[in-house]
DNA sequence: CAGATTACTTGTTAACTGCAAGTGAAAATA
DNA sequence: TATTTTCACTTGCAGTTAACAAGTAATCTG
């Protein structure tokens, strides 16, 4: 296992820190975001992503969610030098908290994509199954 | 308008990067949820919780906080010293992003506070109810 | 084989975090 | 009334992390 998974115990039991601990950064959700809702895959894409992540966090960041079992790594077939990141279980599990931060700023702050937002609020959970759903379908064509 | 609400925009439109960007980092979530679960209001409260956060770092947040106008403040009436801290509406619409990330660290993670968990988990909604209406409760007596 | 692509690593500098100590105003205590 | 305590911070400093630029090894393409 990596070593970005640390072996010390959180500061505290309260599960709200772990969730924290784990994902509270300014660069941890929006990788998820890229491979949830746009389907990114390669380390390139996430470079190329709106936000511009530095090349030297985005690889700790990867180690690190790799470490906590959000994120998985496979070769890919066709290309030698490509790596496939997916989510896991654990990762798709965050979707519903993605999907609450989106509520949330779309209804407080200045922000785009109203397709996205139109979408979650008309039926939250057909999103969230259509999400999942997406990912199962990628997933089984990939072993 | 405090200084710590930065004028330039984030660094993207998309709706979850707003949230990263106000919210992601390691303890104004844990602030909120002091706010919101536990009754939270004064600056030593916060110092004295669970996981310890230092004192300079507590202040540059609750500025930051406030500045997004996720938390207000005013003075003690009955203490000249203290000042009182609340939850705003935009920080009460956090319910549902702080309940999402306790069901996630619950879920995939060795955590505390099976009761909190327990109670999400029989009936969300009722849970998201009661905490807005302990809020109203106490907004509500504070004028 | 030359050049491009991929997934990184390695500096270097700037910003942020965490700890300890200190400050000034207000309240409680002797 | 004088002293101590409480409260909400600020300041200084060391260590860590982030951002930016450049470089590297393996692999693929023309």
């Amino acid at each position: 296992m990596s070593r970005y998974h640390p072996r010390t115990k959180f500061r505290s039991g309260c599960p709200l820190n772990a969730s924290v601990e784990i994902l509270g950064d300014r660069w941890s959700l929006l990788i998820i975001r890229d491979m949830m809702l746009r389907g990114f895959r390669s380390y390139t894409q996430f470079l190329d992503s709106y936000e511009r992540i530095a090349t030297n966090i985005l690889a700790h960041r990867l180690k690190k969610l790799g470490g906590y079992g959000i994120i998985a790594t496979q070769q890919d077939p066709l290309d030698g030098r490509k790596l496939i990141y997916t989510l896991t279980e654990k990762g798709m599990d965050l979707a519903p908290v993605l999907t609450e931060m989106v509520l949330w700023a779309a209804a407080h702050e200045e922000t785009q994509n109203p397709e996205l937002i139109r979408q979650i609020k008309k039926d939250k959970q057909k999103f969230l199954v259509a999400v999942r759903q997406k990912w199962v379908e990628n997933s089984s064509h990939m072993d």
